[in-house]
DNA sequence: AGACTCAATGAAAGCGCTTTCATGAAATGG
DNA sequence: CCATTTCATGAAAGCGCTTTCATTGAGTCT
């Protein structure tokens, strides 16, 4: 005794309004097409059927999936999370629905996901970053699917792109930190191959310090995933350096965090001690003690706008324009001046 | 000049290996059922064409979608990210894949989202909590489509859920926290209204309370929605009252971390003038100063086993099966001892 | 009043796949 | 050596929708 009672489709709609199918379906796409009563009737064969079109058969017979797919690195710490909200709330509104995976930070996943995407209809990608194989674009573009960068912009680089200048922000907050005296520098990056905001991000620093005359031999770097322990570790091996940094800067707020962390554990005082830095200005940098000094992107800003341009790109044809968004340097206490 | 090169179809790889469609379709699904040259062949027109199977029409003629959806309150804070990354992870080395949509605590979004879902053709589908409107249960029976719920457990429900008790979690930490001295106490708690979780670990408290022979009237209690800012507003609130509580009990880490914030810049000492204890244990209860005392759940292994056991309902047909998981009590410097 | 436009609707052809059902060939059995 | 299985494959019927094309009955124009 299965219970299955049928799933209603666009048939039976149609045959309790007394209409054909086809004047179903006009009355749910375009109800300009279809006089007022009718549209009535249909209306509320509908409500009383509990009908919902079949998402399958829709994507078959029309072009478009009113469907955004979005493939971040992870879901798992909060880098993405404030921004793909604002940008799932404005697809929304928008009518449309998204669909998010993450990759674990892994181009083979990522590009499976593409494809997953992409066989689900998407009518349109929103990717992290710039990096990923040629072969990633290709096939996007080989399918005709708009999609968007976020979270990065490199204004030499043609493809559509909404975010801030990874390597540019991280230059003006080292700017920051070298006129703030420090000299002795060292620096907790998150992995760099195949991430072009963490490379990025990385080269801003040693580009500041380059200028600034300082030796970048003399500069440890240690590159890791970004996570809280890892930033911790990371921090503790610095630390037992016979020369000791006078500033850790960070790749992102999870890995400062770890270090801050590690760095009360050993009893090292911030930034008495030892001054740390982080990038992204998430809620964590905002509720250790002390404050995380760090670079603040408008997450939320990216993600509407990333939203709407996205979905124009969709309905116009029309190729991505960039942006550019401000970030600001938010100096707080975790830095110590040395002038 | 549109550059439009056709995607290519299941046709379009049949004829290219020279067989016909439905070998192809078999050589995909039940490899099976094709001798091992044809196999050969049809795999190499596959890769040759870089044909991807069109999922609306896989979806319009097979029952399965390989697609799990998940319904999630909200994405921007970190109370749901690390279960659903493992309860994503999961599904994806089970071969399904993972749509994830955010309510904002709002009934009818989430609502919404179920029918969105279904006419998605998800196999199955996790929600958040019990409560929602009878309806929508209504609606996932009559579809057939197996639910199972998350983040909570109860043992009087026959709802198939993964998850912990609240009101027994918040009832043991009340425990303690009566046990360290503590008779003066106050409550910021979620928003009870449509969230089970939230009203149950509120339960816990007042019921542990009752039975100490408290008087629940003179126990202040404000509800706000989850964010930091507003559990910093209620902090301070609290710390206005003429009787100060000795206790601060959230209803969850964000709050918490909120409180404490405001207290730092009150300049209120945590907890040499008052204690905190927050709920769920995420990460931010770990990196602020003092660590917060709260109740750490297994979001992890949540999300795994919430993975297995819908899977497992997909596949079989069976009907869910609930399990509770373990919560802790981590008792650290944010709350003192009276006693 | 006849020719014409327009609005509202229906008939029917797909969209790309899966899955019976049928068919023929090869293997098995007595 | 003929009857019977078994295996590999193909033909064709949908799955539920959208959309062109055709049809009808009004209104509009001269």
């Amino acid at each position: 005794m299965t219970s299955h009672q049928a799933v209603p489709t666009l048939d039976d709609v149609a045959k309790a309004a007394g209409v054909s199918p086809a004047t179903v379906s006009r009355s749910l796409n375009s109800p300009g097409l279809v006089s007022k009563s009718t549209l009535k009737r249909v209306k509320s064969a509908v409500d009383a059927l509990g009908y919902t079109p079949h998402f399958g058969a829709r994507f078959m017979s029309a072009k478009r999936t009113m469907t955004i797919g979005a493939i971040i690195p992870t879901m798992e710490n909060a880098i993405f999370a404030k921004g793909i909200q604002a940008f799932q709330e404005r697809l929304h509104s928008l009518g449309y629905t998204l669909l998010i995976s993450s990759s674990s930070y892994d181009p083979e996943i990522e590009a499976e996901q593409v494809r997953a995407l992409a066989s689900r209809g998407a009518d349109g990608i929103l990717l992290i970053g710039y990096w990923r194989e040629e072969r990633v674009y290709e096939f996007l573009k080989q399918r005709n699917i708009p999609f968007l960068l976020a979270w990065a912009f490199a204004a030499n680089n043609a493809l559509p792109a909404i975010g801030f200048d990874n390597r540019a922000s991280m230059y003006q907050l080292c700017d920051r930190v070298l006129a703030m005296g420090h000299r002795n520098v060292a620096v907790i990056s998150g992995t760099t191959e195949g991430n072009d905001r963490a490379s990025n991000r990385l080269k801003g620093i040693t580009e500041r310090l380059k200028v600034e005359g300082i030796d970048l031999a003399s500069v440890p770097i240690i590159e890791t995933p970004y996570d809280i322990d890892n930033g911790a570790d990371a921090f503790e091996r610095l630390m037992r350096l016979s020369d000791r940094p006078s500033i850790v800067m960070c790749g992102n707020d999870v890995l400062a965090v770890g270090a801050m962390q590690r760095a009360q554990e050993m009893g090292i005082k911030v930034p008495d001690d030892v001054s740390i830095t982080g990038f992204d200005g998430i809620e964590l940098a905002r509720v250790v003690t002390p404050k995380l000094t760090t670079v603040r992107v408008p997450h939320s800003e990216m993600g509407r706008r990333a939203a709407d341009e996205l979905v124009r790109m969709v309905e116009s044809g029309d190729v991505g324009r960039s942006q550019e968004l401000p970030s600001e340097i938010v100096v707080e206490k975790s830095i110590a001046s040395l002038v």
